[in-house]
Parts: structure tokens; sequence; C-alpha cells
DNA sequence: CCAGAATAGTCAGATTCTTGACTAGGGAGA
DNA sequence: TCTCCCTAGTCAAGAATCTGACTATTCTGG
């Protein structure tokens, strides 16, 4: 039941459409929570209907027409509400991770690569979340923003995913180092 | 459809039973995957029934009896193919992290409590993962171990939880510091 | 002695998430 | 001009996951 919720904390300080969610939402940003557009609609359809959402119809020129949203007072309350309750843990479930644990019985190579792969999009994400953290800042420093700052919640959350893709860079890296040197088999030094 | 690898990927070294399986995939242990126990049961029925996994019964006295499995050669091949296969990329979900996108507009003291908790949780994983280590490298140091030790997937998805965790403890801290500075509610200094 | 935890599973039902397709108009590039 | 991508959504079906309950036996602590 936590997708309502994310979706309610990401309509509390400006209003969407589904489609931004949608790409707010989408794997290669998502910093919080991730989900497909799909899933976004139709719960957004439920927030709708119970009031916990607000939606409003924006006539554009040139493109289709939306309907932007917005959390409500009722909204917030479910959302603080939820805030009362205990979190459920976090747990690691990553196809990556199954292969390496495999390790020592698949193709080398090819867990080499992957971990580039993987490498790659992190320094992607890296890039994308520190972009992100400089624009919300502005022009103090991190120090200062989080003091004084307006509105810190997202800001916050993208410090936990810039610190997880950098985790995730460092040991898809040292991984494939370990990899290559009990396999040095490209030989292609 | 990654689960079935999951427990293949555990079923390489050691034969193990379901419910065996099931405290390795448990939230507070797992480092590479998480399931719950029925979800093990019902997949391990699957496995064997396509001749993935095969399983034995042991008689045991002074407790039920159990059923142990094993990944088979077509296992084994089933496991490869997945490693060659692209990886799904990792996604954030995690109830927290709603709670911390909502920062601005929630109770900064409920807040600071669950980022307690979820600290004293991250630390007692990173003691278990750090004795698993320890206990998996033996009497070698960590570079000697994973450049010549024998089984060493298991050790770098641990690597890779341990990692996790830390950063989770860390971050924990910092964002209840911040939190604290901003809201100097308690006033039991 | 009795209660509760640990071992070892099973079943049904509901919810959530993913896959895949489909509509529709406008703008940009080859 | 033709095609592809972007905006902005919708629908259906299936797979994966979670909630909650239920059966047995044995060992352990009070």
């Amino acid at each position: 039941m936590a997708l309502r919720h994310a979706v309610l904390a990401a309509l509390l300080d400006e209003e969407r459409s589904g489609y931004q969610l949608a790409k707010a939402f989408d794997v290669g940003v998502a910093n919080f929570w991730h989900a497909l557009p799909q899933q976004l609609y139709a719960e957004l359809t439920k927030l709708e209907r119970e009031g916990l959402v607000a939606g409003r119809e924006v006539v554009q020129e040139s493109r289709p027409n939306k309907r932007v949203f917005r959390a409500t007072e009722s909204g917030l309350t479910e959302l603080r509400d939820f805030t009362a309750a205990a979190s459920k843990p976090s747990f690691i479930r990553d196809d990556l991770l199954v292969k390496v644990q495999a390790a020592d019985h698949v193709d080398a190579e090819q867990l080499i690569e992957q971990l580039g792969d993987r490498a790659t999009a992190a320094a992607a994400k890296i890039e994308l979340f520190g972009a992100l953290l400089r624009q919300m800042r502005g022009d103090a420093d991190e120090e200062e923003f989080l003091r004084t700052g307006h509105r810190i919640g997202p800001y916050l959350t993208c410090l936990r995913g810039l610190a997880f893709e950098r985790e995730t860079l460092d040991w898809c890296r040292r991984i494939a180092d370990v990899l290559r040197t009990r396999h040095p088999s490209g030989s292609t030094l």
C-alpha cells in the first residue's frame, strides 16, 4: 500500500500530471520509489475517487490536454498517518546480485560485462542526481541549504539515491576487478 | 522470473531444505534476494517438477523429517542462460524514503524515531554480515581470499549487503541530525 | 507442568506489479 | 513526405508477491 503514499508525497509541493509522475517514477530517475505509468494512472484514479488528491483539467495548445493533480488536506492526513506507522524493512532484490552469487559457476566474462553495464548506468544516475542536487540547493552550499532551505525532503531522498549509486559503482568496479584477476581470460592486456 | 534463479543460486553449493532457504531469504538476513517461505516452497515444487532441482527426503529423529534440494545440471544450465541475459535495472522502493520525501510536511519527531529504528536494524545487519564474511574467508585476509578462495560468489554479494547497510546507517544518522537541527523540539539536550 | 519458540511445512485469497498492446495529435529530422 | 519520437493517456491479462491462517512435533525456560 505504499505506492499511494509515494504518489501523495510527490504531489505535495506541486501539481503534476500522470505523465509527469510516470517520468519521475521511472527506473532511470526515481530516487525514492519506482513505478510504471499504468500503476500511476490507476493509483491516481483511486486517490481522486477517495478524495486524497484533486485533479484539474489543463487545456493545452499544440499538445494533448492533461489532468494535473495535487494532494488534498485529507491526502496529507493520510500521509501523516502513514508516517506515524512503522516502516517495513527494506530489502535487496537484484538480478545482478543473483548472478554474482553464482559467480563460481557461471561465465566470468559475461558477468564482468554485466557489471560494466550496471556501472555505466550507475555513473549516469550519479551525474543526474548530482545535477538535481545542485539545482535544488541553488547558490547555497549543502550544509546551509539543509539548515535553512525551504523544501529539503526531495533533497534528502536524492542524497540517498546518490549514495546508493556511488556504492553500486564502487562495488561493480571492485567485483569486476576481482573476477578479472581470477580469470585473466581475455589476455588482452 | 528471478526468484527461481535466486533459489537455484542458493542450491548450487549445498543442499538445503525449504525451511533453511526460508531463513536465508528472510528480510533480516538475505544479502542477494528476499522472499517469503510460501514463495520458496512453491518455487521449489515448480523447480523440482521441471527437473532444475532434485529433492531428497531426510529422515530425522527428534524433529520433523525434511526434504533437501540441490540444483541439477539442467538447473545450472538455466542459471547460466539467465546470467547471459541482460540484468533488469535495480531500483529503490522504500517506505522510509517516501516518508523522508514528505519530510517538510510531516511530524519530524516521528521521522527521527523511524530513522533511529532503521539505523538500529542496519547496525544489526552490519554485525551479521561482518561475522559472515569473517567466517567465509577463514584465516585468510580479504585480498588473499578473493584471489585464491574457493567460493567467492556468496562473499561478493555479502560485501554488497554490508556496503548497503553501512550506507543506510550513515544516511539515517545524517538525516536525523539534519532534522534535529531544524526542529530542536525535544529541547532535551 | 505449561507456554512458547523452533523445526518443517501447506493452503487459499488478495493485492501489487509487469507485459504488451492500443489511441491520438504534433513536431523534428532524413 | 515519411517516419519516428514526444506528449498524454487507457485497457486487459498474467505473473509475482504478500497476508493470514493452519498442521505437527520437539525442545526450552519459568
